[in-house]
DNA sequence: GAGCACTGC
C-alpha cells in the first residue's frame, strides 16, 4: 500500500511540491491533484509489476522527491520505510562524496586516463545517436558540468577561495570560476572574430556528397526560381504549387495600381448603413516607399544596397554590441523590419558562424523556405550550402551549413538528437508571439540551456505586446526595439454592437465598394460555410446594380480550398473593379495578400478547445484578442495607408477583447508533449518552467494515458515502449498502435492507417452540388462493414495501386493534396520503423489489423445503450456515431466501437469508428479494463 | 443525416 503510494507521487512529479506555491490558488490546484492521485492510485492498485524495463537514471534525485512528497505520511510502518530510504539516500551521498575526495587525491595520471576514457564515451554516446540507447539530456549535462568542474578543482591548489578579493566556499567559488571561464572564452572568440576583416566563404561542393543531396539542392533551388514565373500551377502537384507561390512572393508583390476612382456622388442607397466611427489610428511607422522590386535576377550589388534600405540596417551595429554583451535578447521587430533576413546574416558576418550553427525557427514550413531562399540569394550562395532550411519531409542542409532556417517543430526534433544543441551557436525563436505549441516547448527547453551552455546566444523575437512578458520569463533579459514599416491604418468601430456579424460584414464591403477610392477589401469570416454563405448573398446584391457601380470580384479562401482555387486571390485585380477576399484566419498570419486597403473584421474566430476531463476537443467560434485584431488591421497598411472597420464598438473592443490570444499550451491535449519532454529527460514536468503552464488537469490527464499505454512506467519514467513511440512524430496512440503492430506483424497496414488518420478528416471532398455521388462514392469504401480504420487503409491502398493517380481521386471526391501528404506521411514512418527496428510486414488478416488498433486505443472505447446511443466505457459519457462514418447506418448497430477522436459539434461525436470484440480489451488491457467493464448490465447478452 | 479555424513534427 505504502509502495503504491509512492509510486502514484512520483509518477505525478512533483504534484505534492505544489503546496509551496503562491496563495489560494496553489491550494485550489493541489486540491485537485489529490482527487487526480486518489483516482490514479486506485487504477494502480489493480496493477502488477510487470513492465518494469526502467531506463535507470536519477536514482537518488527521485528518492529525494519521493521523499519530500511524502511528508506528513500516516502510519507506523510508513515512517519506517521512510527511515529506511533516508538511509539508503545518505548511504548515497556518502558513498558520492568520498568518490570526489578519491578523485581529488588520486594521481594526476591516472585521472587523466580515466578522463580519456569518460572523455570517449561521452563522444560515442553523443555521436551514436541510436535511439534507444540515447542518453538523457539533464544527465548529459551533469556530466559535463561535473567534468569540467573537476578541471578547475585540479588547479586550485591553495585551498583559496578568493574570487575577486571575496572569499567565498568551495561550490560557490567553483561555479564562479566555472562561469568566468567561459566566459573569458568566449570573449576572447568573438573579440577574435571582430579582429578578423575578412570571411573565407567556402567553395562550392559540388564534389562533394552524394548524388541525391545534389540532385535535392538543384530542386529547392529551380523551385524557388520557377516559383517567380508565377500562374503556372501544375495540377498534379497542388500542395508544390501552393509552396512555390508562397516562395514566389519573397520576391513578387501584386498590387494594384492606377485604378479608376469612383466618383463620389452615386445614385445607390442601400437599405441598411453602418455607422461607423473613426476612432483611432494605428501608426505607421517608417513609412520610405521603396517596395521591394519584381525584378527576378538581381546583381549582388543591388542586393546588397537594398538590404541597406531595411528598416533595420540602421541598428546593425547596435544590434551586434546587444548581442554580444548578453546572452539572451528579446527583439522587437514589426513585419517588414527585416530581422528575420538580416539578422542571421549580421550574426554571419560577425563570426558567429566560426563556432557553430546559426539557427532561426519559423512557425510555418513556407516561412522556412521563402526566407532561406531569400537569403540564400543575398548572400549569393547556393540553397542548401551556407544557407539551408529544415522542414519536415524535407532536410535542404549540408555539413557546410551556417544559416539554418527551420520549423519551431523541427528545433524540438533536434533537441532529441542533440540535447544541448552544441552544434549551434546562435538560436533565434522568430515569431515568440505567437506562441505555438512547439514554441512554447522551445522556450522551457532553450532557458534551460542558456545556463549551461553561457556561449550560446539566444534572440526571441516578438511583436510589441508582450516584449515585457517575455523578458521577465528570460530573467529580465534585455529588449532591443527595431521600427517596422508600415503604412498607418485608420480603425473605425461601430456606434452600437451589432447582432448579426455576416449581415453587417456584407453591408459593410457593399458601403466601403459604393463609396470608398479604389482599393481590394479584405473580409475575416470563421469558417467555410460562413464564407460560402456570404459569397452567395454577395453574388446577390451586386448582380442587380448593374454597370453603374464597378465589379466587385469575389475570392473566397480558407485552407480546405483546392489550390487551384487559392490562386485567385494573388491575381491582380483588373482597372477598374474591385477585389474582396473572404479569408479565415489564414489571411491574418499564414498568407499575405498585396494590394488590401480595407479590412472588415467582425472579431470572431474558431479557437479549438480541450476538455481534460472527458478528453474531448471542440471547435467553437469565439471573440478573437486585442493583439488578433491588431494584427487583421495591419494587414490594410502593407502597400500603403488602409482602413479597418471592427463590427463591433470601442468600448467592447477596450473591455472585453484579451489581450493575447490563449496561448494553444492551454487549450490542447497534452500526451504528445509529455512524451516528449520525457523522452528529453525531463521527469518533473509540474515544475518545468513553461512560460504559462498548461492546466494541471490536462497535464494528469496525459500522464495518465501515457501510463495506460505503457509509454510510462509506475515511476513516471520512460519505459522502452515509450522510448520507442517518441520516435515518432504522432499522437502517442497512433505510436503505440505502431509499435504494437511489430506483435501482430501488420505494420505495412497499420502505418497507412495512421498516416491517413494524422492527415485529419477533411479527405473527402465533399462540393454541394454533387452530395450524392461524393457519398456513394465514399461508401465504396465501406463495403463489408469493415469500419472507418479499414476503410482509411482500402483508400490508401485503392490509390497505392493506381500509382498514385490524381484522376482517380478526383473520380472518388477525395482531396490529391491530402494523400499525397499521407503518403509523406507514410514513408516517414516507414523510415522511423527501421529505426526503432520494427519489420515491415504485412498481414492480410482484419482481426490482426484491428487488434494493433486496439493496442493503441484500447482507452477510446464505447458501448450500445438501450436508447441507441453510445457510453464510453471508461469515463462514462454519451457519444453518437459521426454520420459521417461508414458505421453510422449499419443495422444491426454495432455492441461495441472503437473512436480514433471525440469531437463536441451539435452532439458528442465520436469520429473515425471501427467495431471492436469486447474480450479484446480484455486481453491487450488487462491493466485497464477489468471484467466488470465489459460485463454487460444493459440487456445486451455480451459475446465474449 | 452532419460539417471541417490554423499550424507543426
Amino acid at each position: 500500500m505504502l509502495a503504491m503510494k509512492q509510486r502514484s507521487c512520483a509518477l505525478l512529479g512533483a504534484a505534492g511540491d505544489e503546496d509551496n506555491g503562491v496563495g489560494g490558488d496553489a491550494d485550489h490546484r493541489t486540491r485537485k491533484a489529490n482527487t487526480h492521485k486518489k483516482r490514479f492510485r486506485k487504477k494502480i492498485e489493480s496493477e502488477e509489476d510487470e513492465d518494469g524495463e526502467v531506463i535507470a537514471r536519477g536514482a537518488a534525485e527521485r528518492q529525494v522527491k519521493r521523499r519530500t512528497s511524502d511528508e506528513g505520511s500516516e502510519s507506523e510502518e510508513e515512517r519506517l520505510c521512510d527511515q529506511r530510504e533516508r538511509e539508503q539516500l545518505e548511504q548515497n551521498i556518502r558513498e558520492r562524496d568520498t568518490a570526489a575526495t578519491r578523485k581529488l587525491t588520486e594521481p594526476k595520471l591516472l585521472r587523466r586516463e580515466k578522463e580519456e576514457a569518460m572523455r570517449r564515451s561521452d563522444a560515442l554516446e553523443k555521436n551514436g545517436l541510436e535511439a534507444l540507447r540515447r542518453v538523457s539530456r539533464q544527465e548529459y549535462l551533469k556530466k559535463r558540468e561535473q567534468k569540467k568542474l573537476e578541471e578547475l578543482r585540479d588547479d586550485i591548489e591553495d585551498e583559496q577561495y578568493l574570487f575577486d578579493g571575496v572569499k567565498l566556499n568551495e561550490a560557490e567559488y567553483l561555479e564562479l570560476r566555472y562561469k568566468k571561464e567561459i566566459y573569458e572564452l568566449v570573449k576572447k572568440r568573438s573579440e577574435d572574430a571582430d579582429n578578423t576583416s575578412e570571411y573565407r566563404m567556402p567553395e562550392a561542393y559540388d564534389q562533394e556528397g552524394g548524388v541525391n543531396q545534389e540532385k535535392r539542392f538543384s530542386v529547392a533551388l529551380q523551385r524557388y526560381r520557377d516559383a517567380t514565373a508565377a500562374g503556372k500551377m501544375n495540377p498534379l502537384a497542388e500542395q508544390e504549387a501552393w509552396e512555390e507561390h508562397q516562395i514566389g512572393k519573397a520576391t513578387l508583390t501584386f498590387a494594384s495600381k492606377n485604378k479608376k476612382q469612383i466618383s463620389g456622388d452615386h445614385q445607390f442607397v442601400f437599405e441598411d448603413q453602418i455607422d461607423f466611427i473613426k476612432a483611432s489610428v494605428m501608426d505607421g511607422e517608417n513609412t520610405i516607399d521603396d517596395e521591394e522590386s519584381t525584378e527576378r535576377e538581381k546583381s549582388t550589388a543591388a542586393l546588397e544596397e537594398e538590404r541597406k534600405t531595411l528598416p533595420i540596417y540602421p541598428y546593425r551595429d547596435e544590434l551586434l554590441k546587444a548581442v554580444h554583451d548578453h546572452q539572451i535578447l528579446i527583439i522587437v521587430g514589426e513585419t517588414g523590419s527585416g530581422k528575420t533576413t538580416q539578422i542571421p546574416q549580421y550574426l554571419h558576418e560577425a563570426g558567429y558562424t566560426m563556432r557553430g550553427k546559426v539557427g532561426c525557427t519559423q512557425p510555418r514550413r513556407v516561412a522556412a523556405m521563402s526566407v532561406a531562399a531569400r537569403v540564400s540569394q543575398e548572400m549569393g550562395v547556393k540553397l542548401g550550402h551556407e544557407v539551408g532550411y529544415s522542414i519536415r519531409f524535407e532536410d535542404c542542409t549540408s555539413e557546410k551549413t551556417l544559416v539554418k532556417y527551420m520549423t519551431d517543430g523541427m528545433l524540438l526534433r533536434e533537441f532529441l538528437g542533440d540535447p544541448e544543441l552544441a552544434s549551434y551557436s546562435v538560436v533565434m525563436v522568430d515569431e515568440a508571439h505567437e506562441r505555438t505549441l512547439s514554441t512554447d516547448i522551445l522556450f522551457g527547453l532553450v532557458k534551460d540551456i542558456a545556463r549551461f551552455r553561457l556561449d550560446l546566444k539566444l534572440l526571441i523575437t516578438s511583436a510589441t505586446l508582450d516584449a515585457e512578458k517575455f523578458s521577465d520569463y528570460f530573467d529580465s533579459a534585455p529588449i532591443f526595439k527595431i521600427p517596422g514599416r508600415r503604412y498607418p491604418v485608420d480603425i473605425h468601430y461601430t456606434k452600437a454592437p451589432e447582432a448579426d456579424y455576416l449581415d453587417a460584414a456584407i453591408v459593410s464591403v457593399l458601403q466601403i465598394h459604393a463609396t470608398k477610392p479604389c482599393g481590394d477589401i479584405l473580409v475575416f469570416f470563421t469558417g467555410q460555410e460562413e464564407i460560402e454563405t456570404a459569397e452567395e448573398i454577395l453574388k446577390h446584391r451586386t448582380r442587380g446594380l448593374g454597370t453603374k457601380i464597378a465589379d466587385l470580384i469575389i475570392c473566397p479562401i480558407y485552407a480546405n480550398l483546392p489550390t487551384e482555387l487559392q490562386a485567385k486571390i494573388f491575381e491582380p485585380t483588373p482597372e477598374g473593379a474591385r477585389k474582396v477576399v473572404l479569408a479565415t484566419n489564414i489571411a491574418e498570419t499564414s498568407l499575405t495578400i498585396d494590394g488590401i486597403k480595407y479590412v472588415i473584421d467582425p472579431g470572431f474566430c474558431k479557437m479549438k478547445s480541450y476538455n481534460p476531463r472527458i478528453g474531448m476537443e471542440s471547435l467553437l467560434v469565439a471573440p478573437i484578442s486585442k493583439a488578433s485584431a491588431n494584427q487583421r488591421a495591419g494587414r490594410s497598411g502593407r502597400t500603403g495607408p488602409g482602413k479597418c472597420f471592427r463590427l463591433y464598438t470601442a468600448y467592447s473592443y477596450h473591455n472585453e477583447l484579451e489581450d493575447n490570444t490563449l496561448p494553444e499550451i492551454q487549450r490542447t491535449n497534452l500526451a504528445s508533449v509529455v512524451l516528449t519532454l520525457k523522452s528529453l529527460g525531463i521527469n518533473d514536468l509540474l515544475n518545468f518552467d513553461f512560460m504559462d503552464g498548461p492546466p494541471c488537469e490536462a497535464l494528469l490527464k496525459a500522464l495518465e494515458l501515457l501510463f495506460a499505454l505503457g509509454a510510462l512506467n509506475k515511476l513516471g519514467e520512460l519505459t522502452k515502449v515509450g522510448r520507442r513511440m517518441a520516435e515518432f512524430p504522432l499522437d502517442p496512440m497512433l505510436s503505440k498502435m505502431i509499435v504494437a503492430s511489430e506483435k501482430y506483424e501488420c505494420s505495412d497496414e497499420i502505418i497507412s492507417i495512421a498516416a491517413m488518420l494524422s492527415i485529419g478528416n477533411s479527405i473527402f471532398y465533399c462540393p454541394k452540388e454533387k452530395r450524392v455521388h461524393a457519398y456513394n462514392a465514399r461508401m465504396n469504401f465501406h463495403t463489408g462493414n469493415v469500419g472507418d480504420h479499414i476503410a482509411l487503409l482500402k483508400v490508401y491502398n485503392s490509390w497505392k495501386e493506381t500509382n498514385y493517380s490524381t484522376q482517380w481521386c478526383y473520380e472518388n471526391y477525395i482531396q490529391v493534396r491530402k494523400m499525397k501528404r499521407a503518403r509523406d506521411v507514410r514513408d516517414q514512418l516507414e523510415g522511423l520503423l527501421k529505426r526503432v527496428e520494427i519489420e515491415v510486414t504485412s498481414s492480410p488478416n482484419v482481426e490482426a489489423i484491428k487488434k494493433a488498433i486496439t493496442s493503441g486505443f484500447f482507452p477510446h472505447s464505447a458501448r450500445l445503450q438501450k436508447n441507441g446511443c453510445y457510453r464510453t466505457v471508461k469515463h462514462p459519457q454519451i457519444v453518437h456515431i459521426h454520420p459521417s462514418s461508414g458505421l453510422a447506418q449499419v443495422i444491426p448497430t454495432p455492441r461495441w466501437v472503437l473512436y480514433h477522436e471525440l469531437a463536441l459539434t451539435t452532439k458528442e461525436y465520436m469520429r473515425q469508428v471501427t467495431e471492436l470484440k469486447p474480450k479484446w480489451l480484455l486481453e491487450i488491457a488487462p491493466h485497464y479494463y477489468q471484467l466488470k467493464d465489459v460485463d454487460d448490465r444493459s440487456g445486451f447478452p455480451t459475446i465474449l
